[in-house]
DNA sequence: TATACATATGAACAAATAAACATATGTTTA
DNA sequence: TAAACATATGTTTATTTGTTCATATGTATA
């Protein structure tokens, strides 16, 4: 490379970068991001909402199913609903927690066909 | 709740924990999906890729583009190229990388639509 | 209202990991 | 082939975080 196309490597560079710059969303937004799938990637919490894929589950069930303490998985789950990922209801003395959307089953899909290349 | 129905309650539950064992993915596959979901986890990381979406870059830029160290830079792209979501090519000294397929983006783009609610 | 059951929370500890610094490897060109 | 440039790698350190144990809260029933 010449000095002439080294000079015009580097503005091209510094053009690629500026533009990126201006698309890129807000440092907020994609911490946010990377946030959100920190909390898909840990095995308890991604079993946890595999589990409920299909049908919504109690604690004693996830922890039973998963051979879990009732202690680790509420505590899974308090990071699951804070993030939106699963929603709940009460019946009686048990508490039923289900995936809060069609985005977690689609996020998680996914995620499962880059895994099973 | 009478003990009949309590004991009813109590079978039906263990049915259903039994039903979503069996469709349960081998702990291996959600390891590894965990893992995945690991490598999107990291604003750092997070950034990096989001870099590539439209085009690609080469380490320089991408240090450049978000004021962290060559090194930082490096090690956390060995961990993209590692989970498959990355590729490269090499063009002289330069080492240019890209988001490696559809999926990637894809993961990425369902992440910032739930982010974005 | 006392007891049992289901879940949540707080604190302490151990394991995982991102960043920084120093250095090595690989590529081009004078 | 020596010097300059681009990227990669090894090591240490500080921080983050999942689990466990103990305990608290909330709900139903005798």
């Amino acid at each position: 490379m010449g000095e002439t196309e080294e000079r015009e490597f580097l503005a091209a560079r510094e053009d690629v970068v500026k533009k990126v710059l201006e698309q890129q969303p807000d440092d907020e937004i994609l911490y946010d991001l990377a946030e959100l799938f920190k909390v898909f990637g840990d095995s308890t919490r991604i079993k946890i909402l595999y589990s409920m894929f299909e049908t919504e589950l109690c604690v004693n069930d996830i922890a039973k199913l998963l051979n879990l303490s009732q202690s680790s998985v509420s505590h899974q789950l308090r990071i699951l609903k804070s993030s939106k990922l699963v929603k709940f209801r009460r019946e009686g003395k048990s508490i039923f927690y289900s995936l809060d959307d069609e985005h977690v089953r689609a996020i998680i899909s996914m995620g499962m066909e880059h895994v099973e290349e």
